[in-house]
DNA sequence: ATATTTTTTTAAGCTTACTTAAATTTAAAC
DNA sequence: GTTTAAATTTAAGTAAGCTTAAAAAAATAT
């Protein structure tokens, strides 16, 4: 079995890659691991060396299609832990995302199985994040826009919260920014990029930093 | 929080103690847990000054009653996650040891609690051990004896199947030796200490080796 | 084009949890 | 009560995953 450190550095590689960027920066893995720049170095040679990622030094961070297999089983045992914790043990969406950044690590390949057949094959944990089958192969989903930039007097549906402060996440519930609500934007305004919405007929301001972690997917 | 090995390292300390052994030989734990001897020492010197054991140098290792409240925790995660394999996921009870093995090391405790709660509060796991409620109380249990020293012509109920190499809880299984089954000791033979018994109507011989994992209750 | 800033790597060192080999202590055998 | 054997500790060393500080490379600004 991989490490814990290492399978946490390729997940992280992955879900930039998810997001759109081809390739992740030193310093962002850095940042998001909570290491020193001179650790990914460290672990970036070795995991060269595995044959899990791609690495020049000074360029950004790929993953090999073997790094990538491994990103993929450590993203499903996370976002299967995700759903079985909100959908069988009723923990609240806020807290199971810290709960599932350790039980992704050492969890079976049978064990998840289970918990995917009990779950009845989720295709989206509570988070609206995609979860892969046990041959790593992701649902179809339908294209999504940062609530950042969507456009004034369109109506969206919530299809996805970022991973991010569990206070934010929480913070989105009770507003009831949950994934499937249906969000209409009334008003932008460019001093603070703070974005004016409609949810369940109630008009409300929303940060940008609050508007840069929800996923939108527009309606009709 | 503790590190897996100093987990591991109390835990069999107290799973000796529940056995009946005061105190804990560096030998024995070297076998247990598949390190060398000298990794022993090494690390009793450091759960020493972490408080967690009673440790003179050449004499036996004893948890300090911190390192029994730590061994417990770890116990508890251990067989609630075991019942649940079993109970809610239909794992079989000769494969749920080993994934708990991992799973017990970084589950937290509100997650416990939920587990626990879902499982209704079970008193025992699924091979008849003791599960540590959250404050560390043990339920009461009968008084139980080990197979091997069982009277012949007594009937007894299987109480508990104590850890060991998984191939042999798959045997007890398909033998039906299985908790709560009805035994009874037809004869015993001093040259191999095997045992006659039957169960479900079937006579069968056990080895000393099976003999030896079986805990029964004493029926009237 | 050069200077400055930012990013990344290298170098040296630390802690944890191990290892093997040698020394020591304790227990057992005669 | 010696001698012998077994258990345990000490000593020296390794790999993983980190750290800080210094050096080098790449990007940005003037
Ligand atoms: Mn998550
Ligand atoms: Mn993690
Ligand atoms: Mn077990
Ligand atoms: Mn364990």
């Amino acid at each position: 079995m991989i490490t814990f450190s290492k399978q946490d550095f390729l997940k992280n590689i992955y879900k930039q890659k998810e997001k759109g960027n081809d390739s992740t920066s030193a310093s962002y893995l850095a940042d998001v691991l909570n290491v020193s720049n001179a650790a990914i170095s460290d672990m970036s040679k070795k995991l060269s060396i595995d044959g899990l990622i791609h690495y020049r030094p000074y360029k950004g961070l790929v993953l090999t299609s073997q790094g990538e297999k491994e990103a993929l089983k450590v993203l499903r045992r996370h976002r299967l832990w995700e759903m079985f914790l909100v959908k069988t043990l009723g923990m609240d969406w806020s807290e199971v995302h810290e709960e599932a950044e350790n039980l992704e690590h050492l969890s079976s390949d049978q064990l998840m199985d289970k918990i995917d057949a009990f779950l009845d094959f989720p295709d989206f944990d509570p988070h609206g994040s995609p979860i892969p089958d046990r041959d790593g192969n992701m649902p179809d989903s339908p294209v999504l826009i940062l609530l950042n930039k969507a456009k004034t007097g369109e109506e969206y549906k919530i299809a996805r919260v970022m991973d991010s402060d569990n206070k934010i996440i929480k913070y989105l519930g009770k507003a009831g920014l949950v994934i499937g609500a249906r969000i209409k934007i009334i008003d932008k305004f460019d001093f603070d990029n703070s974005i004016n919405v409609l949810i369940n007929g109630k008009e409300m301001i929303l940060s940008e930093k609050v508007s840069k972690t929800i996923y939108l997917e527009l309606l009709n």
